[in-house]
DNA sequence: AAAGCCATTCAAAGCGATTTCAAATTTTGA
DNA sequence: TCAAAATTTGAAATCGCTTTGAATGGCTTT
């Protein structure tokens, strides 16, 4: 009948016959507190199941105890969203930190959503995603005070603790093993324009090219959201060129399934008439060993990033100089049956 | 260099003149303050950013402003979890809610997260996803006497705020429908047992395959997480029958992905010698229209039921009785070109 | 036996908001 | 003109925790 009454600390402290300050101490493990009492209010706290409030105790102690996740609407929750979040979680479950997790439709609303959180002090400190070269929204962050790591990488003037896949290095040696199998013309299904890791991408697709004295053909190179419909018609455009791509590199698993649609009905087989190599993200729930045929990939698992990035907001809390943050992760090129060598012609 | 000394009301106050008490009043909109003093201070309280302290707010009126979402792992945060995020978020987003996200990775370390968030009163209310039959989760949350909106059905003693989609129905047309056009041997890829969507989608197939008296084959019902891989080996072993099942109802697009592999896989033609209906939750990257070719669907968006059970996390919030808070939402069926006539054999 | 030390414990002052109750001012009514 | 009522403001209590500074009591030490 009454209201949701929580057992509080005065409640715990009464049961016991103690102070506040002890039981406080006692739970939170000062060393001026005698054993056996720990041990008996530990005992109790657990038996009642007790636990502080958390907004009394974010209050005192200034800490909010959560990390702000602020994701841009429909593009940006996606499957590559989800499996991040799943790795930052995993993480923030252990250290007892909560994930804020809010959706904006507009940059305008995004920057808005950051001053919230940082004025209604919400937050410790944000994960930033997808980050274009010069991002408005790290310098907000800078402003603002609020601590953040970003996913990727941006050049704004001060420095910036972030962890990033090394696209540049990936694209060049998927591309140059496509070159190796004597293709000579290779589209890019690559990310929107403006994000970083979709420049990063080009420079590395770019820097194979010339390295063997090839022109860069921008026919070939197309700049999207990676769902599978944009990358079908932009496959099936640029299989419509003469003469034809022979190869394609995907910006996703996402990309690769409609670009893999595209050829199959142009009524060519991938892997023989056409080669292809995507980026793999690692998706439980979409495994390119079991493709048909299977797939080539750059891989490297988003969800690990988000552990990862997870652990290194808690190191940037604890003190550590974001200019010692900065992590540039390998990518794995995984040979498989979808990348053969060009057809004769 | 200091701390990030965030604006706080007693700043705020000073700064006008004014008693913490009349700017709060003023703030929120209570009905004893000169309208004057109520512009000034507004106007104040924009300019200089002033956000009351999330921590001293929920503390002093004992709401938490936010929802919970505690997701199993791998299997739950998928792209379907991901979509229904998106839809939770935008309206809480509107009502200044947050959402608060949290990862386990067993059934026991969920039961002890609702536990936390009823201890720590962190949440207002929570949202239960993919209920069983007979939800644990939903009983114990009765029990913490937080309250919540069921995505899905499940039978607990009490009366329960839920909104589903109608399985039943859908699974009973997509099966009457494969029926009328001659299909005998007709497969079903369903979601994980025990699960109440799962039990739903079975009884609809079974009622159509009863109504003309056909016998349900157990060989042709597979439970399983909706992943390309799984549905992939499990059709790829119906294949193998004689005689072949000649239409799959496929449970998700991932489910769809995978089944379609392994029909071509044996040299068979999908909307020829195979037909198929899937669900589709309405992805914005993977589209039953742009498919090749193009998939016949059960189509209910999952975004949408995520914001309309944001609403209704408000209203039962706002004091409806639970009992009156029950949606169950028709399920269209769409024929597209995956479905057709059955092979003469 | 007095003084000094430890080891423990506690009372009370924050943290930053809301809200109760009282005070000050203005307006109204007779 | 003066009391009463209405309007507007403010001081202080409260929410549930942490943390500072002081108090208690038992043991050494001289």
């Amino acid at each position: 009948m009454g209201r949701n009454a929580a057992m509080r600390l005065k409640d715990l402290a009464e049961h016991l016959g103690l102070s506040q300050t002890t039981v406080s101490r006692a739970l939170n493990g000062y060393p001026e507190v005698n054993e056996a009492t720990r041990r008996r209010v530990a005992e109790a706290a657990n038996l009642l199941g007790y636990r502080p409030n958390a907004s009394a105790l974010r209050l005192a102690t200034g800490r909010a105890g959560a990390v702000g996740l602020v994701l841009r609407g429909a593009d940006e929750l996606g499957p590559h969203m989800s499996e991040f979040l799943s790795g930052v979680g995993s993480y923030m479950a252990s250290q007892e930190i909560d994930m804020l997790v809010s959706t904006v439709a507009s940059h305008q609303e995004e920057l808005a959503a950051y001053r919230r959180l940082a004025a209604s002090q919400k937050v410790d400190a944000v994960i930033l995603h997808s980050p274009t070269i010069s991002d408005e929204r790290a310098e907000l962050l800078m402003d603002l005070k609020i601590p953040f790591v970003l996913h990727g990488r941006t050049n704004i003037g001060h420095p910036v603790a972030w962890l990033d896949i090394d696209n540049t290095s990936a694209l060049e040696r998927a591309t140059s093993h496509l070159l190796d199998l004597g293709h000579r013309r290779i589209a890019l299904l690559n990310g929107v324009k403006g994000r970083t890791f979709a420049q990063h991408r080009e420079i590395g697709y770019r820097a194979a090219l010339t390295a063997r004295g090839l022109p860069v053909d921008p026919a070939l190179v197309g700049n999207s959201a990676f769902t599978d419909e944009i990358a079908f018609r932009m496959a099936q455009a640029m299989l419509e060129q003469r003469p034809r791509p022979t190869a394609f590199l995907a910006g996703s698993m996402m990309t690769a399934l409609g670009v893999f649609r595209a050829i199959r009905q142009a009524g060519l087989q991938l892997g023989s008439d056409v080669s292809m190599i995507a980026h793999d993200d690692v998706f439980p729930y979409l495994n390119a060993d079991n493709m048909y045929p299977t797939m080539s990939t750059t891989r490297s698992s988003i969800r690990q990033a988000g552990t990862r990035i997870a652990e290194l907001i808690m190191q940037i809390l604890a003190g550590k100089p974001l200019a010692e943050v900065h992590e540039l992760w390998p990518v794995e090129l995984v040979l498989r049956e979808s990348s053969g060598p060009a057809p004769k012609s």
